[in-house]
DNA sequence: CCAAAAGTGTTGATATTACACCCATGA
DNA sequence: TCATGGGTGTAATATCAACACTTTTGG
């Protein structure tokens, strides 16, 4: 039988997927590992969390490094656990999502990181392609239940951004014009007043109304499947 | 700073939030702990896993000895990794919820295991309420937007045991006409031609129809908030 | 016949969908 | 003036919610 201490054998770390939306199209971070025994493979951001740091910390403190800040919109999804998912011990993974403005970046990137499309994932270290499969599936889920895409647009974006975004993370086609009047009328957008110019006519610059959501509280009671 | 090795000094457990519905009600199951230090408090059950052990076979491994089958629907949820969680050392916490139908219980519960009635759980050790917390959040969540209800139905059921189990779940009252005939309208549920009597008309006895729900794997596009 | 629980029908209100159409800009 | 993207209007259809009504049992 083991000895008690032989439970106390395995390690932790915390991996992040950060998808952010820039110049139309939306991307994930992605960093080259610099440590044996990963030197050079890509995988996604993440540390080896100390004996007694708090996982929010560690993460926090990671994110800091990386991109100068770490206020943005995440959350947990599952451990990856398997026994031999890491070669050098057992290493449990304690996986987040992640969103972010692309303006909110304070710091220049490293090179040793970059923003990979979201639609082409190149083969990572580990387990992290398996972990990204999860992270972009609660994406996908998160965009349709939850006001999630002003987590990640700029202060001011216009109803073309929204949709540009849901197009892509669905690989579809929307009709424009509905989904923008179901967006206005369920009045989580408010205009700002401003107009961003590009080619054809303005648009409307729009901002998120938080206090439209909160007031919301109440999960219908019809199936939703 | 650190050696490597002292990265490697964490426990893992699992815990499972298991619930079923037994004579028209929703219970979780919950044990007694029997091991130092929290003797006679009540918790999820749970166990340590293995330093070679994978986290699923842990969970199998134990619902295989509490009650005599490991067969059911569950879902790996958060990690709760905080530090101070467990007084003998880091104990990270993979949690789970699962759904089962009583019926497919093989074994006499134990007197360290209870079912308790889902809308009051007493208190519990270590940080199990939080995570009950949590599963409850899911379990609802689950019957919104997916067909959970049919993994903890028995094999044959009623309209009413349906709607029995979402009045309790979200404590509200449904109207069961209108609620009736959209899982009807579904094809989630097909007759099997028994009835069931009770006091008052008989009520026809369904079984779930899997095929209708895996032939939907379309998302809707619109907003769900 | 009555009470109780199951199940059906109807209807007005609301939401969704598919388009046609108009608007404001730069080149 | 045209191309381009932004934005509005409308009408057919589908879905929802409320609730009255019917059916089938046991006592």
């Amino acid at each position: 039988m083991f000895e008690f201490k032989h439970f106390f054998r395995g390690a932790y770390s915390v991996n992040i997927g950060l998808i952010t939306f820039k110049s139309g199209k939306l991307f994930l971070l992605l960093q080259q590992k610099e440590e044996y025994p990963s030197q050079n493979e890509i995988g996604l951001p993440g540390k080896i969390i100390l004996p007694n740091e708090e996982t929010e910390a560690a993460l926090k403190k990671l994110m800091l490094e990386l991109l100068g800040t770490n206020d943005f919109y995440r959350k947990q999804l599952n451990a990856f656990t398997a026994v031999n998912r890491h070669p050098l011990g057992r290493v449990a993974c304690f996986s987040y999502y992640g969103l972010i403005p692309f303006q909110n970046i304070q710091k220049p990137l490293s090179s040793k990181l970059s923003w990979e499309p979201l639609n082409n994932i190149p083969n990572l270290c580990y387990d992290h392609n398996q972990i990204v499969e999860m992270i972009l599936n609660r994406f996908r889920k998160g965009l349709l239940r939850h006001p999630r895409v002003f987590e990640f647009l700029p202060d001011q974006f216009t109803i073309t951004d929204i949709i540009t975004i849901y197009e892509q993370a669905f690989s579809t086609k929307i009709d424009a014009s509905n989904f923008g009047k179901q967006i206005l009328k369920s009045d989580l957008v408010m205009p700002t007043g401003a107009y961003r110019k590009d080619s054809g006519r303005p648009a409307k610059l729009y901002e998120f109304n938080k206090s439209a959501y909160i007031k919301k509280p109440k999960d219908k009671m019809h199936f939703n499947f």
